[in-house]
DNA sequence: GCTATTTTTGAGACAGCGTCTCAATAACCG
DNA sequence: CGGTTATTGAGACGCTGTCTCAAAAATAGC
């Protein structure tokens, strides 16, 4: 139900997701959709971006993935993980204790690009 | 006043930082506050970062800085930019309209490390 | 099929963050 | 000084997300 919501592939806050899971099951409560994003983001099936006001979410392909995000239709692409892998080891690899660079064990991480699509760039600029 | 609240380098919410200016002097609004770090955010002097629970804010050495936080002390160091601007070259560079990679034309991002720096891993695990 | 127990649900209260309004104050300028 | 403008603080407000609690639903046992 709240998995369908977000099919659409776009980062939605929790006010439309909770509009468009009422439209399969009105009356829906706003405890119940926090409830199951939690669920879903446990499970690594849906990701959090933290926004202006408040969270943004979207369905996740695979865990511990990062997405670059358009400004225009807001859709979430995957980033290869070529370059991200690359960064981190600069910084230190996740969970290991060796390679450590700067002094920080890295434990996380949060990355989000911005910006426009092939589709929306040539549609408005 | 609010920057030299946020002089101790930590990354501080916008309550902490009002009760430390508030030292300096007493009834201080909140409105003057979010003001002056807005104003102090476009100058770029000031970073946010999205927390669980609202922004926390930290003094930013130079613009277009990124850092790893420090989950224990909550200290955040910048990151050598070098990795930075090849992992952006893998998707297209700002503000530029050649080589992009996904079709995006990459306009904004933003990136934060967590961990533990080797002083707090020293100190607790 | 019926009851008892457990789990899930929705309504609303609640707290925190950040914005906005507005009158009072302060700064500026002649 | 007096008049104008900018800044400030108090509080109301909206929004997000959490919590509580009783009602509803699912499950188990008989």
């Amino acid at each position: 139900m709240v998995r369908r919501a977000l099919e659409g592939g776009h980062l939605l806050p929790a006010r439309d997701i909770l509009a468009l899971a009422r439209r399969a099951r009105p009356g829906l409560g706003r405890a119940t959709l926090y409830r199951a994003l939690a669920s879903l983001w446990r499970s690594g099936e849906v990701a959090v971006v933290k926004g202006e006001r408040g969270s943004l979410f979207h369905l996740c392909p695979r865990p511990h993935s990062h997405h670059i995000i358009c400004r225009s239709c807001l859709r979430a692409v995957e980033i290869p993980s070529d370059e991200m892998h690359r960064l981190e080891a600069a910084l230190g690899r996740t969970g290991e204790k060796t390679g450590r660079a700067l002094g920080f064990r890295v434990e996380g991480h949060t990355l989000e690009f911005t910006g426009l699509c092939a589709t929306c760039e040539e549609g408005s600029g």
